[in-house]
DNA sequence: AATTCGGCATGAACACCGTTCATTTTCTTG
DNA sequence: CAAGAAAATGAACGGTGTTCATGCCGAATT
């Protein structure tokens, strides 16, 4: 029954890990495919095995959880996001490059909501610490404010950007999640666009009377 | 078996429509205790009919669904929001005003985690439209910052300051909804309410700017 | 006052979920 | 080639929200 694609020529020393590993690609990519497609909700155990065309209990030989193979594919969205990022990045004035990532920020929202979505819905059960791996891809996001604020504030160091560019980060986050919430009737785009151009500008200004505080 | 303090003297016409609204308050109130001792996760409709001493199927001849339940328990947990961010209103510099009120959401959020984070988790079934009643309760809590505002930008119309208010309140959610998630070892209290003095002094000093642009 | 009747509470049963584990199958090894 | 180890299998388990045939109870009628 699992007669998918038998690699004939792989008598090496340890196949069965190899076959795992295989096995745990595919089913990362199929369920990445249905979050991107139905959301979390969407994810069942017997629908992906049935995908997959494994047994159920397979899934299991694979992973701990689905709570694990959800943090992989969130991990996936998490670096599709970082580049959507990085390809928005421009290299031009600190405050053209913030609101550039934020636009892109909420395109990629848009264009991957379920999957976006995903990122913040799942929840691990209580006292299961977080993966070390997956709190720095986390992590990692916020590092992409942290050359153009070097640009806007000189003077602070290290983790006092750090911080600021979480606290940026969250309030984008903040303005394109509860704008994306409940799209019937509520925010149409053209405003949720312009929203988020205010919250920038905002906070733009403010940076510059920081800056000059500073100085 | 339904013995629960029987009302002696009420033989009034309907009768049957008031034993069920009662039966409605007390479930309410009994899932909203749940909630705000184990969040939205531990509310089990066997449970809850246990603790109500009812049967499993009377919850449905009160509610259509559990959703229906959660709305009305999340509904009570916005009043009490709303009644939070009043109290902590003070009538003094329109800054200071929105500070007291982004301050109180935090503490809020803080004090209340599992009934708070019970607002933003919750989805109801795709394709089932939010009750107006409901939606009605979310867009008043941005209302509160519409005093503040007008005093800030007294040149903007209504709906500019409406949408205004939704932009600010989603801001600090975003910082007090990612600062709170994960809380282990992630942004102890001290450095939140640093970050959310920070976002507030950003936007205030944009709002100024903005202010002196328009006079 | 006895009897019928309508409507509602009841909780066993249903469909579905994630997860487990005895069993079978497969592969490696002596 | 046989014997053993290892791994895949899917029926079964415990749990979920929701339903619905049943029986009960109270009200209306004769």
């Amino acid at each position: 029954m699992p007669n998918w694609e038998t690699p004939l020529n792989e008598k090496n020393a340890d196949a069965g890990a190899d076959r795992r590993s295989q096995l745990r690609d595919r089913l990362i990519d199929i369920a990445q495919e249905t979050v991107a497609a139905q959301g979390l909700a969407g994810l069942k155990a017997r629908d992906l095995a049935a995908a997959a065309g494994c047994a159920l209990g397979a899934i299991y030989t694979a992973f701990h959880d689905l709570d694990e193979l959800i943090l992989r594919v969130n991990a996936r969205t998490l670096a599709r996001l970082e580049a959507a990022l990085d390809a928005a990045f421009v290299d031009a004035e600190a405050e053209q490059a913030l609101e550039a990532m934020a636009r892109a920020y909420l395109s990629f929202a848009r264009k991957e909501e379920p999957s976006w979505r995903a990122l913040f819905e799942h929840r691990l059960p209580p006292g299961a610490p977080v993966p070390a791996w997956y709190a720095d891809a986390r992590n990692r996001l916020f590092g992409r404010l942290d050359a153009p604020l070097a640009q806007l504030l000189p003077g602070r160091d290290a983790t006092a950007r750090a911080a600021l560019a979480r606290t940026l980060f969250s309030a984008v986050h903040g303005v394109v999640a509860l704008g994306l919430e409940e799209k019937i009737a509520e925010t149409p785009p053209k405003l949720l666009d312009e929203q988020l151009g205010v919250l920038i500008r905002l906070l733009a200004a403010g940076l510059m009377m920081e800056s000059a505080r500073l100085i």
